[in-house]
DNA sequence: CAGTCTCTTGCACACTGTTCCAGATGCCCG
DNA sequence: CGGGCATCTGGAACAGTGTGCAAGAGACTG
């Protein structure tokens, strides 16, 4: 913010905002009151700013929502992938992605709720591709035990979301459960 | 309006609109236009009452939107369960499960929206519940079995939702998990 | 200095769910 | 028969929501 903007605010008084800084307010607004906290309104008094500059940078409520998911995207950065066997692998990137998901249950339901939440996962996603692929399956195979990992992980994500509370004891049944998916999809030699 | 209201059940009551009427105008409402097109004064207006009227036959909207979730899953009867295995005949309740839910998918997308997803499965639930324990798992092992099945279902049926196109590709993708869950979980004479 | 581009704003519109209050309408009881 | 009362009905209004419009102030460019 270059002037000095002492002046009262008014139009044309620069506030020295920029589309980053709307996301991450947006961000912390979604992560402190859930998805319907986030209203174009309420994130303009939190940056004491008019509700129309924040349409100005970020376009509308969607666009601002998709921004908001690529950031927590981007957040949940390479995690550690454990295990020596490829299904040991391949299970502690599934868990590492229900995890992800649990752990910010209000973005997560945000991405949901606009139908990007392959989108936020998009990373670890591609992850579990390439340990499936080290696994050794390849095309087809590949392609189907990568969908039914995702699609059983999802499951498993979206009930935990409506039940955080349980959702921790979940994950013994989680572990057992997409280790059965996983074997049911990986060549004889893995056990 | 004159009266003709022979099977009133109550004093005062003049004009034909009842609880049933409004529930059933709503589920109308909701699978031709999905769950946004379910607005009180559109009900309304589909009915041709005033908005008020609504709310005092059903309370609320969510009251409403409970109603209408109970009595789809009336309507999504008892189907027959095939096979002659316990595997076979557990995944065919899932696939009942999966298949009732994507069939009608404006009204699962709104019960999950409420939290209602699980009564709108409850029917099903419920032959799962016998065909787990007709398995011969009682206990801890039937209640595990039953829920590591129903949160893979669930799964399949959120991203079903989601893309209708492809949830017709994963019939068969889905088949095979979940008959891969299911197996993992029984003993062992079965196969 | 004038011109133009970049922001910023208040106001207004069309919606939403919901509540209040003023009425109608019909049954029961005196 | 007539009041009383419970059962319905609806118009208006309130507090929200996302979004569009046109005007304005500031900063940079010629």
């Amino acid at each position: 913010m270059p002037a000095a903007a002492a002046t009262a605010s008014g139009p044309g008084r620069r506030a020295g905002l920029d589309p980053d800084e709307v996301v991450a307010a947006a961000l912390a607004l979604v992560e402190a009151g859930g998805p319907e906290a986030l209203t174009m309104r309420k994130l303009a008094a939190e940056l004491g700013v008019g509700t129309t500059t924040i349409y100005w940078h970020v376009g509308s409520r969607e666009e601002l929502i998709a921004a908001v998911v690529r950031r927590r995207s981007e957040q949940q950065a390479a995690t550690p992938i454990r295990g020596a066997t490829p299904i040991d692998r391949i299970a502690s990137v599934a868990t590492h992605i229900m995890r992800g998901a649990l752990d910010h249950p209000q973005v997560t339901t945000l991405a949901y709720q606009v139908g990007a939440l392959s989108e936020l996962e998009q990373p670890l996603e591609e992850a579990l591709v390439a340990e499936i692929a080290a696994a050794g399956l390849r095309g087809r195979a590949a392609a189907d035990a990568l969908r039914a990992i995702l699609l059983t992980v999802a499951g498993f994500i979206v009930v935990g979301l409506e039940d955080p509370a349980t959702a921790k004891a979940d994950a013994r049944l989680f572990d057992r459960t997409i280790r059965a998916v996983i074997a049911d999809r990986l060549p004889e030699e893995a056990s």
